[in-house]
DNA sequence: CTGAAAGCGCTTACAG
DNA sequence: CTGAAAGCGCTTACAG
């Protein structure tokens, strides 16, 4: 393939018999120039389809206008529509995106925001991976003067600016919901407890127990990886006893959909058998099998939300007084795999949602 | 924020008080040099962690080693687990990724196309929106030397490699079995009749139809946009009237969500009052309420098998003598949304998968 | 108002 | 084996 030719300044300045700076004067903001000469040399950049060359603008100013974006895994729900929300904002904002996936791996994790560093990305946004304990890597790399802000799964070892749901309140109110339906053998599935995603999410659960004077079952605190498989044998783990949980609550979305499948399996129904709950985004639940009550996350939002601070960092010249944490509020949608024993569930309610 | 200081060959160069030729011959290959000075100059580069500049590697050798990547809704099911493919292949050559969306506008693929051009990206991916009608913006971009693979939604007026799926054959095959499962008033919701993708699998129905002696309504075609009011419109009109289809077959995932939605507000059953099926991918109809029937598209093979094409247009020299079209297979995935007639479907099989 | 020059970070012939 | 020079495309003081 032969090499892309794109149209310079020079090969403007060549045609128009003037000097590049010429040129280059006319192309930006027009002042220190005779009106004709611009008007030609505009048109002639018109005809030629010019546009500028962003490398060579970028090696002059030390700006891409590109904005990296770290995330567990893109063909996830939870992560697409938080990416659409950062592209919707950040395209606004004349920047582009470019994406990395850490496959809940901190070594991936780490592999990425190296990339991103030495491709020279703007700024760095960041769900951390499951497997991630230390935040080094990010403090190195706002060191270099790249700015970081972290959303979903952040550190509290990172002083940055965050958007996050509160987890607590999410994490309480569905648990509430589950105890005023009925539901007192509650197991809380969920995954690394080395996040504080995981640690605030639990809180609010053990909160609203204690709050109704429920009994917490230790047992049935599970923590998962991301392995199918592992997953699965907790599951199965999980409910295989004479006594076993009635609710499952279900810290993220990829466990929830992990045990709608092994339920199923199992031949347990939901709510009928075990009653399932969990955090999700408002474009799935509905049209679940049955359609899941669940901690609606503002996705889009965090996404927008995240890049509109990650931009005011980039584009600010001096360093913020005090980072902050934005805290989107959640909201819980109520649907079937909950009803079971407050409303006296049966088959044939399905559809009414 | 202050501007991210990298350290460059010039640093190490006056470090080691040597001219930043020298620097530079000792950070590549490493021929026509001293070895002892190469490894002092290796040493010096590591501790100081450097890593060489894109930009200015790009600059010098108009490669940016990023391709751009043009869908129309990153949240989208489909395109999230194909840019999870591309990612996948892309980081493993070397490459990034740079993510636009059209969101089924022509006018907004046309101005990602122009600024992936201004971009310099490598390649460009681009599964075409619902409005668009021709391809002169992707004419144009090849023109200047960027190489352009369709997947998808591709274009006959485009003269590239392409990656689809078996349109066709995977919408016969689905026709087949509902007309085999007792449905013969089956009405075809599709998106815009300009695209191949939308000829190609109704094409598909309709010989399907014939080869069975099925008759199609004519009004039971139905050309949807992405607008979900008017969806919303169209499935209302299609199923008011008292002679009204049994099956609905959607070719985009977009739709069959809109149904079952759209239905489930009607108080219709799936599959008790019409049965449900379209095109889709493996992660999520399992999961759905009802399980959904579907032509299984390997979304995550489209993504990689398209980013190889084209990272090998990239990387070959001369231009392929002709351009290829990989049309990988489907499968049907038959589920419960498709069971009312042929197994005498009733709630209790719900589970059963 | 216009052009020559320097510089962003790097590579690569070209002298020595 | 090493360094000075030119060049990728652009901008921006600096002369004129």
């Amino acid at each position: 393939m032969s090499i892309p030719h794109h149209v310079t300044i020079k090969d403007i300045a060549q045609q128009l018999k003037v000097s590049i700076s010429t040129v280059s004067r006319a192309l930006r903001c027009g002042t220190d120039i005779n009106e004709e000469t611009r008007k030609l040399i505009q048109g002639v950049a018109k005809e030629l389809n010019y546009s500028p060359n962003p490398i060579a603008l970028s090696l002059k100013d030390k700006k891409t206008k590109v904005i990296g974006v770290i995330v567990q895994e893109i063909a996830n729900n939870y992560c697409s529509s938080t990416i659409a929300g950062i592209e919707d904002y950040a395209c606004k904002k004349g920047y582009n995106v470019l994406i990395s996936q850490s496959h809940e791996k901190f070594d991936a994790e780490l592999a990425a925001t190296r990339l991103m560093a030495s491709r020279r990305v703007d700024g760095l946004l960041i769900s951390l991976s499951n497997e991630t304990r230390q935040v080094d890597h990010l403090k190195e790399i706002i060191e270099m003067g790249v700015p970081v802000v972290m959303f979903d799964r952040v550190s509290d070892n990172l002083d940055t600016h965050k958007v996050v749901v509160d987890d607590y309140q999410g994490a309480f109110d569905l648990t509430a919901h589950l105890i005023e339906s009925g539901y007192e053998q509650i197991a809380h599935l969920t995954i690394s407890k080395h996040l504080a995603i995981t640690q605030n999410r639990l809180k609010g659960f053990l909160d609203a127990c204690k709050a109704h004077n429920v009994k917490v079952n230790n047992d049935w605190i599970v923590y998962c990886d991301f392995n199918g498989r592992n997953i699965r044998k907790e599951i199965r783990k999980l409910l295989k006893g004479s006594h076993r949980p009635d609710a499952l609550f279900c810290s993220v979305e990829r466990l929830t959909m992990a045990c709608i499948k092994e339920l199923r399996d199992m031949g347990l129904r939901i709510p009928g058998d075990v009653a399932l709950a969990g955090f999700s985004d408002n474009t799935l639940t509905p049209y679940l099998n049955p359609p899941l009550t669940s901690v609606i996350q503002p996705t889009f939002a965090i996404g927008q939300k995240a890049a509109r601070l990650l931009i005011e960092l980039i584009e600010n010249k001096t360093m913020p007084i005090s980072f902050k944490t934005i805290r989107l509020k959640t909201s819980l949608s109520i649907q079937d795999s909950t009803r079971a024993l407050a409303t006296g569930w049966n088959e044939g309610d399905m559809y009414d949602s």
